[in-house]
DNA sequence: ACAATCCCT
């Protein structure tokens, strides 16, 4: 493997935190932490001790006495997530009916902690310690102490209860991933901090950002409290306080390449292959962007791994140089394959075989492959970006940052020390930028500006924003929500429709079609197609069998578009509810059912507004006057010339940019006159998604006061808006 | 000769 050099500082400095659920604790279960019988629980009690994490326990409780806000630096494996919370509860910060909350920015990752806690204090799931997730809610009032959430449960509940009052302590896990939902959170937690001084906050973050989390909460410079006031006696520092925790990951020996690689798909399997020859047991991860260079680099080494057992012939039990299997199995992972087709990449390989997994950045966070000791990674990611002067969102491939290349290489030391292979040169690697954008500046802000809007929260430019977004994307987002009537001339959440759609869990403009559908005498069927929009991969997708799809797609396809169809498909499902009905249409059973919960919560949300549950029959007229009301902005007409076997091409009405259809939707070939559209995404052509086909006359008709605005001066805004000029 | 990083209310 001379193409390799190791690199010049050893193992990596400092891995930034796993995403994943900290595994490591007590691996039984039972035994109580309010008990009767102390000596029950010694073993359970000792292993507690044995965690890095645990050294560092009367530092963290002590920080969280006396700071309002801690900054928990902690590695893979600490024990954190598991650990802290019953730090909290021990320390006495759930006594007097208080909770403790945690939140993570994934549902499985906050189910599987607060199992994993529950066993630890040997109580049931569900009582003292809880979880809730969407459609989920296992806890107890009254009863549960510790909370595990997503982050977007914990946004909601802000909105029934400003200033979380039930809470003792917020301990915001990940934040280092910086997403949508935590970025958000976080901005509001140090707003609610201002006015409940008593709260703590933890924040669990990687190294290199705790100091931009602790300088985000550190208040000291606000309104120092007169001494006179009595809550002021006792209240916490102001200044945060930050603890580190070593974690026990192996460490990982990073190679780099001498010379850059023209093709990293192709090298990826070289490597992969080199691995394979050269080192000792242990499987392999290799990362690359998306399906397309996985499913390619699959098949290479598909190929080489037959070519490979025939060389063997028989005997199986062989072993290379350095003691590893002769023969080695291949499997792809992403989050677009069904459930069993990644159950298989989960699978351990059998005896005396290699596994190489060829995953997606699914493998760097959300799950864990065990067994893996090396891990090659092309050091590139898919990346959502946003264009404001488009209101589109567009995947691009970009350089991945350092510490994603550090989170993917640390994949490689869960159970000893490995190995992993950056395709790229060791200055390259220097120069990547440190983390990725935080998710809140590249994102469409509607639906987060609306959210902070009901929270009462008018002047969003003087929000303190963790990482401030472009004023572009925020001034799009007030104009969108204008357009809607969300928001007034002055900016202010109007009543009661932009209450309204604030408290949907939906975007802003599928939220108004669904909401006019209560006078347009439609809501049974909004209801439904609210709740398909919202599903990403209703159909299943086997490589090679398009033509199948093809043909289970046309069997409830309407030329009226994807809503319509949703319909068809959705009635098609009630008659049973059956998997073998997903079966037979390739369809996707989860998301089927998925469908089906989120339509139930819609439904529930719906009533609680006032509207009167009506149906259209089987004229779909009234679903697209909906959607029209809805989605007036993201308005297409066929281009007179355009397109060919690649599609037809369309204009939007505002701004005459060329647009095609999406070849998922039904409307693919079809080449209707005018569309709505629920999204546009941008990869290699701009597409959109979930498209409607309807009557020109509706658009003046449905939303004049948009189209004549835009034909007045093309310029107006709310007052918010203005404020920035 | 057509497309799909990943989460979440």
């Amino acid at each position: 493997m001379a193409f390799w050099k190791p690199g010049s500082k050893k193992p990596e400095a400092s891995l930034p935190l796993s995403a994943e659920v900290d595994r490591e604790g007590p691996g039984d279960s039972g035994g109580r932490l309010v008990v009767f019988n102390r000596n029950e629980n010694l073993a359970l009690q000792a292993q507690r001790e044995r965690l890095p994490i645990f050294k560092t326990r009367d530092a963290i409780l002590h920080l969280v006495e006396t700071r309002a806000t801690t900054v928990l630096v902690g590695q893979t494996g600490c024990g954190k997530t598991t650990q802290v919370p019953q730090y909290l509860v021990e320390a006495g910060w759930t006594a007097g009916g208080r909770l403790v909350a945690c939140t993570q920015p994934r549902r499985v990752a906050a189910m599987t902690v607060a199992s994993r806690v529950a066993d630890e204090m040997g109580v049931t799931l569900g009582a003292e310690v809880g979880y809730a997730v969407r459609f989920e809610n296992v806890s107890t009032p009254g009863v549960t102490r510790v909370r595990f959430c997503t982050d977007g449960v914990l946004l909601r509940e802000l909105m029934e209860d400003p200033l979380l009052s039930r809470y003792s302590v917020v301990m915001v896990d990940e934040a280092h991933e910086r997403s949508l939902a935590t970025d958000l959170l976080l901005g509001l937690l140090k707003k609610v901090q201002r006015r409940r001084p008593d709260l703590r906050i933890i924040i669990a973050s990687a190294t290199i950002q705790a100091e931009e989390f602790a300088a985000f909460f550190d208040t000291r410079h606000l309104e120092p409290k007169p001494a006179s006031e009595a809550s002021s006696v006792n209240a916490p520092s102001r200044e945060p306080g930050i603890v580190s925790v070593e974690g026990r990951a192996h460490t990982v020996l990073i190679h780099y390449l001498e010379k850059p690689v023209p093709d990293y798909v192709k090298a990826a399997v070289g490597a992969a292959i080199d691995v394979h020859r050269a080192e000792g047991p242990g499987d392999v991860l290799v990362f690359l962007t998306g399906e397309e260079e996985i499913e390619a680099a699959v098949s290479m080494l598909q190929e080489e791994a037959e070519d490979n057992s025939r060389r063997l012939l028989g005997g199986g039990a062989g072993t290379n140089p350095a003691g590893g299997p002769e023969r080695f199995t291949v499997h792809p992972l992403y989050a677009g394959l069904s459930p069993a087709q990644q159950m298989e990449a989960f699978r351990p390989a059998p005896r005396y075989t290699r596994k190489i997994v060829v995953a997606s950045n699914v493998a760097e966070t959300s799950v864990t492959i065990e067994g893996v000791v090396y891990v090659v990674d092309c050091c590139f990611v898919k990346q959502k970006a946003y264009d404001p002067t488009r209101g589109m969102e567009s995947l691009l491939t970009a350089e991945a940052s350092r510490a994603s290349a550090n989170q993917r290489a640390g994949r490689a030391g869960r159970v000893r020390p490995g190995k992993a292979y950056r395709l790229c040169t060791e200055k390259a690697f220097r120069d990547l930028p440190e983390t990725a954008p935080p998710e809140m500046i590249r994102s469409d802000l509607a639906a987060t500006v609306l959210q902070l809007k009901a929270l009462g929260i008018d002047n969003i430019m003087n929000f303190e924003w963790l990482s401030p977004p472009p004023a572009a994307n925020m001034i799009k987002a007030l104009e969108l929500l204008y357009a809607l009537q969300a928001i007034d001339d002055d900016a202010r959440l109007t009543k009661p429709l932009g209450m309204h759609l604030a408290e949907l869990p939906l975007e802003p403009q599928l939220g108004k079609a669904l909401l006019v559908s209560g006078e347009l005498g439609c809501v049974e069927e909004m209801l439904t197609v609210s709740a398909y929009l919202q599903v990403q991969t209703l159909w299943v997708s086997p490589r090679g069998r398009q033509k199948r799809l093809d043909e289970c797609r046309d069997r409830f396809a309407v030329a009226e578009g994807d809503a319509v169809t949703a319909l068809n498909i959705h009635t098609a499902w009630c008659g049973g509810r059956a998997r073998s009905f997903a079966d037979k249409n390739m369809l996707s059973h989860r998301a089927l059912v998925r469908a089906s919960d989120i339509r139930a919560q819609l439904a529930r949300h719906v009533r609680r507004v006032g509207l009167v549950v009506s149906s259209a029959g089987k004229d779909s007229a009234p679903v697209r006057r909906a959607m029209t009301a809805g989605f007036f902005a993201n308005a297409a007409a066929l281009a007179p010339h355009g397109g060919g076997a690649e599609g037809s091409a369309f204009r939007s009405v505002r701004g005459g940019a060329t647009l095609f259809i999406h070849p998922g939707s039904v409307l693919f070939r079809a080449r209707p006159a005018m569309v709505v559209y629920a999204a546009a995404v941008r990869t290699g052509r701009e597409y959109m998604r979930d498209v409607t086909a309807i009557d020109p006359e509706w658009l003046s008709e449905l939303a004049p006061h948009f189209y004549a605005m835009t034909q007045r001066s093309g310029n107006e805004r709310p007052a918010d808006a203005a404020a920035v000029f």
